[in-house]
This record gives C-alpha cells, sequence and structure tokens, in this order.
DNA sequence: GCATGGCTAATTGTCGACAATAAAAAGAGA
DNA sequence: TCTCTTTTTATTGTCGACAATTAGCCATGC
C-alpha cells in the first residue's frame, strides 16, 4: 500500500481512515467510516447494527450500505446471519489468542522475509518509527496508547518490508483491524510497552544485518510475550472480579 | 470430487459445493455456483466477467449477483476495480510461490497444534482418508488428481484438528479455494504424489504420538517440498518453453 | 399459570429503473 | 495517415419499492 517514501519528515501517515485513499465510491466511503467506528469503539461490540438504522445515519441508500457491510464481514468486524441481522464483533479470550497464535506463524515468517529482501531505506524507515515513539515514551512514559500505536506501526512496516503479497494482504487487510478492535475492547497496556520496545530494536537490528533466522526467532518471541502478557493480565482480572464464573 | 464419506460413517462435512449448506439466500446460492465454475476452470483465469451477462446466465437480478461477487472478491477469487469490471483472478508464479510460503507458516502451525488438541477419533479420520487414496493410489498409479484432492483433504482435516477458529477461516475458507484454483491453473502432478503420501503418513505419526515439535516440522517439510517441486517443474517448463522471455 | 397457536410488525432479501462513469467508436483537423 | 477530440455505448453505481422471512406479542386453550 502507501509505503514509507518520506522517511524521516513525520510520523508515517496512519493506514487508517486515510483521508483520500481512492474513495471512488459511495459504498467504500461508508465501508471506512463504519471501518473507524466499530475500531474506535464507537459501535459497541456486540450491539446489533440495522440497514434502516445506518442508511438513514450516513444518509445513503440500503444497497452501497449492504456492499460496505459484506467487506465489513469479510474482514471479520461484523457478524450476519441471513433474514435475522447483523452484529458487531465481540472478540472472546479466546479467540483473541487464537489470533495471536496466528500472529506468531505469520509475523515470525514476515521478518524473516524482511530480513532477507528489506532495502537500506525501509530498514531507515523502521529506525524512525522507533526514534519517532522513542521521545513519546521518554516523555510520557506511563501513556502507553501511543506506544501501541507505534507498535502497530511497526509490526505494520515489517509485514510491507516481507514483500510478500499474499501476506501483506493477510496481515495488514485482513487481520489489522482486528488487532486494533482487541486494543478498544481489552485496553490492554501495562509495563509491557518498555519490554516490547527493546525488543522491537533487537529484530530491527536483526533485520538490518541480514539475519534472517534470528529476527524470525525474536519476532517469535516478541509476539508470543504480548499474547503471554495479554493471558496473563485476563487471567489476573478473572480472578480479581469473580473467582470462578 | 467429494471423496471419503464411506470410509468413515460420520463423515466430515466437505468445504466444497456441499449440497445443501444453508443455501438460505439467492446470493448465497450463486456464490457457491461461481466459486465453483471459477475454480474448476470453466470461467477462464483473467476473463472479464460482467454484471448483466452473471445477472442473464443465473436469472438472477444484480442485486444478489453484486453480493456474491463482494464474497468472491473477498475470496481473492476475482478482482474488481470501481467503474470498470471485475476479472477472475489469474495466479502468477510468484504469487503461488508466496502462496505456498504463508501455508507452510500456518498449516506448520496447525500440525503443531493438531499434534496437541486432536483426540482419537479425529486421528482416525486422518487414518481413514489415507486408506482411501492409498487404495486408490495403488490402482491408478500415475493418475494423481484424485490423489491432490485426497492431498486436499488431509490438509483440511490437520487444520479442523488444529481447534484454532481463526485458522480454520483463513486456511479453510479464504486460501482453501486459491489452492484449489492453482491446481487447475498449473496442473500439477509428477511423481511427487507418492512422496508426498508417505511425508502425510509420517505426519499422522507423529499427530498421534502427540509428539507436536514433530509434526511441525514434518508439515513445514512437506510443504516447502511441495513448493519447491512446483517451482522446478516451473523453472523447467520455462527453459523448455521460451529461453528467456 | 403455562404452553401453544396464530397474528402483527419490523427487518432483510430481491427486483427493476435511473444516473454516473469509463471504455470504445466515430469524426474532424493537421 | 495519424492524432486528438467528441460522441456513443455499454457497464457499473445508486436508488426506491415490493416480496419473503423472522422475531416478538397477544390471545386462546388446557
Amino acid at each position: 500500500m502507501r509505503s514509507i517514501t518520506k522517511a524521516a519528515s513525520r510520523s508515517l501517515e496512519h493506514p487508517v481512515e486515510p483521508t483520500t485513499p481512492a474513495v471512488r465510491t459511495l459504498a467504500e466511503r461508508v465501508f471506512h467510516q463504519l471501518q473507524s467506528a466499530i475500531v474506535r469503539g464507537e459501535l459497541a461490540p456486540g450491539s446489533k447494527i440495522t440497514e434502516p438504522g445506518l442508511s438513514k445515519t450516513y444518509g445513503i441508500s440500503r444497497g452501497p450500505l449492504r456492499e460496505a457491510m459484506r467487506r465489513l464481514e469479510a474482514h471479520r468486524l461484523i457478524e450476519r446471519v441471513p433474514h435475522v441481522g447483523a452484529r458487531v464483533v465481540k472478540l472472546s479470550m479466546k479467540e483473541l489468542l487464537e489470533l495471536f497464535d496466528v500472529r506468531e506463524a505469520l509475523e515470525s515468517m514476515a521478518a524473516r522475509l524482511a530480513a532477507e529482501h528489506m532495502g537500506p531505506k525501509e530498514v531507515q524507515g523502521l529506525r524512525d518509527v522507533l526514534a519517532v515513539h522513542e521521545g513519546q515514551s521518554d516523555l510520557q512514559r506511563g501513556e502507553a496508547y501511543y506506544q501501541r500505536e507505534g507498535d502497530l506501526d511497526f509490526h505494520y512496516l515489517i509485514v510491507q518490508g516481507s514483500h510478500n503479497k499474499m501476506l501483506m494482504n493477510l496481515l495488514c487487510d485482513d487481520l489489522y483491524y482486528l488487532v486494533r478492535l482487541y486494543r478498544t475492547q481489552f485496553s490492554a497496556s501495562g509495563a509491557r510497552p518498555q519490554r516490547a520496545f527493546v525488543e522491537h530494536h533487537r529484530i530491527v537490528d536483526a533485520i538490518e544485518a541480514g539475519d534472517a533466522e534470528l529476527a524470525e526467532l525474536l519476532m517469535r518471541r516478541h509476539v508470543s510475550a504480548s499474547r503471554e502478557n495479554v493471558a496473563n493480565r485476563y487471567a489476573a482480572m478473572l480472578a480479581h472480579d469473580q473467582p470462578d464464573p
């Protein structure tokens, strides 16, 4: 998709809701709007969305709206059942952990390919992202939100660096927004960002050195650690709220 | 095409054009029909498909048809550009090899999870598939077509055995039909089926023994070998047809 | 009081027609 | 004859209305 190009200047443009990403049709526009609304949590997870309702909200006919909803369904952001309706997806912890497993398999492979295929300019782009968020985390250490955003950017860039179109489609189009959605549903943070940050640096080092095997291993560990962090926090939350529901 | 069934009484549901897979709507029906037509090669790869044309062919309105086409697009079986039209996807060798890379990452993970989670009944199902196709390959050794179908069934079952819903969606819904499509576009066969067959047995052995690590390794090698086989055949074909195009 | 039946209302599925866009064809000028 | 412009035509995008199906509700019977 729209890649780096301008290396340092400012934080690279976010892939989410680009101002003009070739919105040539109504269906595309409302698709992006709905996608953003879901990821941001404006449409509550599990809430039912009705076609006449959205049609009136966005001021468009049901035709393009249905098309947008189909795309949302393909991206697993909503779930539809025929003749009944659609609801915003609500991730269970089990599904979230499954998602982490898939990411571990795919992103570790992406890191390996990135180490083999990334050019110097692309590596510099990675360094820039790390630098930008290093400054931020220096200022606001507890505020992990932007850090996590940077985390997404980081992973996003590495997938792009794999130069594997199939992989890019899967991770950046299909799963990317699910990952983002989880960030809103289970607001994850804690002390992990700092640790994740050094892991990011190690991964970039491996990629820059062209050490594919090491990059793969480090990325696998990185995603796995993130998964364990989430699982532990969830277990702790469960133990605190209700001993056994 | 629909194999097994007799071997295992309960029989696993087949993903390919099931007779009545809850076809509750016109759009779903025509979606399955189109999907089958594309995978079978009845709609030539790269050929343009037009809405009025298909609408008349299948005797439905453009509304449900567009919905079916959206789903086909999500499964990467057709490619659409706004205001221009849609064409049946045409896999390049580069993309095909990328697909193999993704499969290697995902299916090796599936094998690992399958070794950890599969029950005895499921393992027996795997054995049944192998037994059925062993008898077939005994009769018609060169005829690799059904063998390859069995190969798909085999991989399908292992993914199901992972008990990871996310993975099942990705491999069995999104990528499965692409793999099938490749079978028609590059009619692959050769001496590999026999070798693949013993590899399948080894993988089942590892799964049955609960040796997750070994199962993962063997599956990774298996997919990788398949990939190399395809790449070599393609290189040979290129060298034979045109020295340097 | 509770279950079962039919009825009503709302939502989804489907259709045909109109408008907007892009490719193809025809025509004018050099 | 070639090229650029203009027109034409076919295809896609969008809309509103109608049909089909489902869920909820109320009445009826036990």
